[in-house]
DNA sequence: CCCTAGATGCAT
DNA sequence: TGCATCTAGGGG
């Protein structure tokens, strides 16, 4: 039986707040230089923009408005925008929302279910992988993993699954959505943007692949929001 | 311009 | 807790 289909323009195409959850247990391919790496989603965060019908998002890259970093939330659903982060990662958000309203879901965590010795083999770059849940758990470890750096891969499109710089990758949808969805604020977010105001941050429960951050920092209070 | 903080991860 | 490494954004 199909437990996936392909992702469609307009199944992205509402707000990320409401597409997030849905994007649980869906499955990221991506092929680069002949190598595929799928990832099975397990956490992620939504991030809107600024004005015209959207949400203000004082978390977003895109809350002062459109800029050169961000211009690929402000484009169609389905690319994905691609960010460096503190220099170093390259990380992955899906665009939601209509073109011309800023829109995204950053991918915070997967479990490699194919194409783990590319993934350990570019993760181990950096560091030693111990476990191989750790391969995709975190934002920057799963962009590493996925191979989609920025910014050659930016603006790809997961929908039609063009190629660019080398690599082709693909969105698909769980046909079922899950039910078992738990919520909270979101993660090295600063300020209100990281507390109550926005519990935009979705994870399946007690998944192992869901990134662990440290108390203390960034975002405060918040784990057992939804347990 | 210069400075700082950032949707982070790793070793200490 | 410090560091890698780069850049958008705010202040002078």
């Amino acid at each position: 039986m199909t437990t996936h289909v392909p992702a469609t323009r307009e199944a992205l195409t509402d707000l990320p707040v409401e597409v997030a959850p849905r994007l649980l247990d869906a499955l990221l391919e991506v092929e680069l230089d002949g190598e595929r790496v799928v990832l099975r989603l397990s956490e992620v965060e939504a991030y809107h923009g600024r004005g015209t019908g959207d949400v203000p998002d004082p978390g977003s890259h895109a809350r002062m408005g459109p800029t050169p970093r961000n211009a690929t939330m402000w484009g169609e659903p389905g690319h994905l925008y691609v960010y460096l982060s503190h220099g170093i990662h390259s990380c992955v958000n899906v665009v939601c929302g209509p073109a011309g309203v800023a829109g995204g879901v950053l991918l915070r965590g997967a479990e490699v279910v194919e194409g783990a010795d590319a993934a350990r083999r570019r993760r181990s770059a950096r560091g030693v992988v111990r476990q191989d849940r750790d391969l995709a758990r975190g934002p920057g470890r799963l962009g590493d993993a996925s191979g989609l750096r920025h910014p050659v891969h930016d603006g790809i499109d997961a929908v039609t699954g063009d190629m660019r710089a080398g690599a082709r990758a693909r969105l698909l949808l769980p046909v079922s959505p899950r039910r078992d969805i738990a919520t909270g604020p979101r993660v090295g977010v600063a300020g209100v943007a990281g507390g109550d105001e926005f519990p935009w941050r979705f994870w399946i429960p007690d998944d192992p692949t869901v990134s662990a951050f440290r108390w203390g920092r960034g975002a405060g209070p918040a784990l057992s929001a939804a347990r």
